[in-house]
DNA sequence: AATGAATGAGTGTTCATTCAT
DNA sequence: TATGAATGAACACTCATTCAT
């Protein structure tokens, strides 16, 4: 995990300092999430991560600081998982579909993080805030990208790259958000279908949709794709 | 404010009770909106409605509670005051895209009250949380019923009006979710303009397109009218 | 209900402050021996007494104050109930036994006021838990008075009247305040026999013995007797 | 002090938890005692105890968890003082005797905090009650295998065993209840010998009362003997 | 480097008492 | 007289933070 920011550690010894605070921080993403940053106390956190309490004022400055990196370490993830998953793909419009799939996955992965993300972020220290900003808005920027390179190789036509970025940044999102009620009704994969569905498909252009087709036939929609998440649900409402 | 759920009241007088919850819940809105709900305190309250501590807990069970009325406040003001703003249009599409600037410019008013909406839901008790979400998911219906109308009106064409439902709640929840960021960009009408651009036109048959025409000949962009909101910002960024 | 005390009425008419007195502590001596003294709060007596809370405070100056006359009622009632009872009886020995089965059934339907009454005097203003004392003194007297009778008339032998007078109280008092226990296992009357037995007899002279045996011929022994209170108990534990 | 029951402690090392306890403990006995249950507050007992209000929740639950350990140090101390008075102590009476004895100076040293258990035991939660009156039943037990051994060596006539060890149960505790008025006319050792006139020597065989004799002849009476409580009192009254 | 006992300011909540009507 | 809404001081309890070991 990086230090970026202004955490301070007593402690000297990096090695050490990585490994305390990736314990204590996984303790933290857990019991913050489940529980909320208010009603999770240190001695938890600490109990979670088998330090001491005092062990933790070793490692970060206070409590607010905990939250910071917590929050830092979901947002790095949603900004470091990503590209990989891109990797070896040329096709723009495959490339803009396998980035909603899999900021989708990511966030299908950390559900409580994500919605403690929306609950937590305010509670930070304005300067800390604005970091945790600047990393939304560079996985923003991924998006608008994408679908900038669909527009310029003519795959796409015209569209407000910057909201469409952030609704499908939403888009992911919502499958934390709402999952009290989409995790009902759709399985990870049918929701990104449907969702590409929706903010992807209609900007294509007659180019662009053959090869969203082709992708389609070589890879099958994500819906038919064997993912552990892919499991049909019982209560499935569609478009007839 | 409707005194709907479990909430009791020691005092007898309906009138009052009406009266002195609204006074404190409107403080309570400011107050959480602000500072979040765990920061502020019942003193805090109290002091910013202008009564005593004590006379809280006359007309509210505990803190809980207070959040409970104060969300629902929020929901309720959503549910209402939609509606209204739709009477007297007839056409689909034209009901379609004034719900979507409605919601919008409640969210609008509601800027804090909303993120305080996704901050603390969670916070409440889960019976409580769950009369929370259906008022949700009424709101959610509203959208879908206009999506559902012009489907069979033959205004737009097959689409999973679940879905795209819950991207224009999520559209309009946005605005407020992402104002640190979309507020520099764009004014509300010209964001709700784009809004419906991405979401809305896409899926409009050539008859719905028609229709989505006359209306912005006749009335005009939401971005070209004269709306307290609509003032054009500095710094805007769109579409080339 | 007597004024006696310092106790202060804003009231003037004295009609009505007997009947608003009475009728607020009898509502506080029910709650006060259910609930204890402090955990009863005014808005309870006032509304078991249907009452509002703010009469209360033209009728007592405090809650001490009430505590004060919730006591008095109950040591006064100890103090007058007990002689009518001994009226037209003329031997001593008679005399003592029925005093002391007198007592006991006071205790009996004053149970848990029997319990407020040494759980809450400590809790009276120092003055006025004098003139709670000065009423168990007085009850005390009238013992020591029946003991000292029968001795003069050659019925018993020199006993320390005071000390047995207090055994005697403390006897009719352990009724209530071990009933959790002697309940189980006697019923009312039995325990008065049995004491009578431990507490009585033995000092009696041979004269007193034969008055005490003449009495059991005439009226049965207590335990023998219809009374209400003498249900015979399922857990008995006699001497064999 | 015992950690028996359901008391939780925060803190690991047996040795502090035995020490801190008994030290809150200690201060809770002294204010409860003096003050009553309801009107000490935590912060009295942490400064008397000379530690922090938050210390004190790291060795007990809630305030009924104090007042539970306080009301059970003093029933404990009920019944683990008085076999150590009796040992070595082979006949019957004497053993009687010397545990009626040896009760009413416990009590002596206790008067407060007797009189607390009075006060204070309805306060406590019913479960925790429950084991109070078990301690109490313990005690209890003492006194009636003192006088079944009498009875079996043929020292004590029939009597009911269970009622008259209540009776001197009593009488002890009366030396707290009343010590208002009993410590004014009496002085510890003589209220013990008085006491003994009234609820032993009665039921004492023959053979009973020469072995009591011979007691008082070796010992003298209580009366008689250079104890720290046995101060003569001013203000007599005795049998004439 | 690590522990965990100790601290005490701060919070939600209660309730005796007052007072305008 | 009577009401009951309003007050606010006081209390039990929590928990981030410190520090002796």
């Amino acid at each position: 995990m990086s230090t970026a920011g202004d955490v301070l550690a007593l402690v000297t010894d990096p090695r050490l300092v990585e490994e305390r605070r990736g314990q204590i921080v996984r303790a933290a993403v857990k019991l913050f999430s489940e529980e909320g940053y208010y009603t999770t106390t240190i001695q938890q956190i600490a109990k979670a991560a088998g330090v001491s309490t005092g062990l933790i004022y070793q490692y970060f400055r206070d409590k607010d600081d905990i939250l910071f990196l917590t929050l830092k370490l979901v947002l790095d993830t949603y900004e470091h998982d990503i590209p990989p998953q891109l990797e070896g793909i040329e096709h723009p419009v495959e490339r803009l579909c396998m980035a909603v799939w899999a900021y989708c996955k990511i966030v299908d992965g950390l559900l409580d993080a994500t919605v403690l993300a929306y609950r937590s972020t305010k509670s930070l220290r304005a300067d800390r805030r604005a970091l945790i900003k600047d990393a939304e808005t560079r996985t923003n920027n991924l998006f608008e990208e994408c679908i900038a390179t669909c527009t310029r190789g003519g795959h796409m036509r015209e569209v407000n790259a910057d909201l469409l970025s952030y609704q499908l940044v939403m888009f992911a999102h919502s499958w934390a958000l709402k999952h009290w009620s989409l995790g009902q009704r759709y399985a990870l994969a049918e929701y990104v279908d449907e969702g590409i569905k929706i903010l992807v498909e209609p900007f294509l252009t007659a180019k662009g949709r053959r090869a969203l087709d082709a992708m389609r036939q070589r890879t099958g929609s994500f819906g038919s794709r064997g993912t552990k998440a892919a499991r049909p649900r019982a209560a499935k409402k569609r478009t007839r």
